[in-house]
DNA sequence: CTATCATTCAATCAATCACTTGAATGATCT
DNA sequence: AGATCATTCAAGTGATTGATTGAATGATAG
């Protein structure tokens, strides 16, 4: 309490701030902007040992980002605030607008300058109601499962090959995936268009999609 | 190029997020949020010694978010980009949301739960417009004199007490000062309504100000 | 109450960061 | 060209972080 209130005050956006800068956390984070998981879960998909996920997440506890709760045995987190979405979209925009590496990255992944522009949530939705458009999910069967836009097709980057002939040449192709974050539905539209495919990619995904309180389809478990 | 883009790009995501979980550098960007200054300039008002400013400028500018430019011997530097404020202020809201610590050092500096919900710079230029609100500047003199809101006074907390037989007892005074980081005005806030002064705070600092486009004076060199 | 399971804590190590000090750069002025 | 000044680099120190391993906690089921 000696320091200096100013000081104190730029700690603590500094520990949030702190929380964001490791890749692995960001990972935690861009899982449970899908839903609110547990530790095991999490750190299956993000790769990493539990213990270490638990110390990430404690972490981000310490930030404000996530909470937990306990239900039996497990321990559920989920993102304490919709603004940290915000916050990490943000943090996505100033570095995509200020740092040229991002920029090659984005360009490796999307094979060239002929990358299309995405498409609009809204224009998406419009589109879906007239029937002119094949949405495609990119993620996981299991993230599909918990939840996708109604009427998509779901296919990972390496089943991707297998729905080809599936697809009516001239279709138009809408990809998504886990959001901003991710970049299957960037590679997806790159392998789609190097087959001749009419392929674009959806803006934001399936997080950006359910906040914007459209509907979102749940299989059965 | 051996790792894959995914965990390459969350790295250059993350390196931006490092460059703020510093207090040291998020002064420094609070004092270039006001304009472009040189390394001299920003180490002492933020305290540093020279080289260690220099070290942190540096470090913001492998993230992206200063840019620098040499004007005779002197370094200048600013802001690459005005969303970095975005990005700040963002940091700034999800830390007061999700940070008890945070919420505990804001009322401890407004001396209470009697503080006053800030005024709007919508409303403040309102009421300047119609002259019925003294606007009170409390950064220091070398600040006030590069731009401040027309009309405005000026001093600096330690001033305070000395000018305060100057203000009619029963005046509206809305202080304000860098900007959302900066907190002295929520202390001149809290001395002058000690005073039975009715003050209160302006939304943001002059920053915001500029960024809205409203008018500022700048005092002849 | 004990066994079991998911999660967290504790201890450790290598790597990185913030800061200090003192020397090196790079542009100006005489 | 040499002197001067602002800034940056380089090296060293103490503190912190991320990851690993193995033990401890805490809730449930038998």
């Amino acid at each position: 309490m000696s320091i200096s209130p100013k000081l104190a005050l730029l700690e603590e956006y500094a520990l949030v701030a702190r929380a964001l800068s490791a890749p692995a956390r960001l990972m935690i984070l861009e899982q449970l902007a899908q839903g609110e998981r547990g530790v095991e879960a999490l750190a299956e998909k993000t790769g990493l040992t539990i213990a270490n996920c638990s110390q990430h997440l404690q972490q981000l506890r310490r930030a404000g980002l996530v909470t937990s709760r306990r239900e039996g045995k497990a321990v559920i987190y989920r993102l304490t605030d919709a603004k940290t979405l915000d916050l990490m979209d943000l943090l996505r925009i100033v570095a995509e607008r200020n740092l040229a590496q991002v920029e090659r990255i984005l360009r490796g992944l999307s094979g060239g300058e002929d990358a299309p522009e995405p498409v609009s949530r809204t224009d998406l939705a419009a589109r879906l109601a007239e029937g002119s458009v094949t949405v495609l999910d990119v993620r996981p069967a299991d993230e599909f499962a918990a939840g996708h836009i109604p009427g998509a097709l779901n296919a990972t980057l390496a089943q991707l090959e297998q729905i080809l002939p599936t697809l009516a040449p001239d279709a138009e192709i809408v990809a998504y995936c886990r959001g901003p974050y991710c970049v299957y539905a960037h590679q997806a539209v790159a392998t789609l268009r190097r087959y001749g495919l009419n392929a674009r990619r959806l803006d934001g995904g399936l997080p950006e999609w359910r906040e914007d309180g459209r509907p979102v389809l749940i299989d059965a478990g």
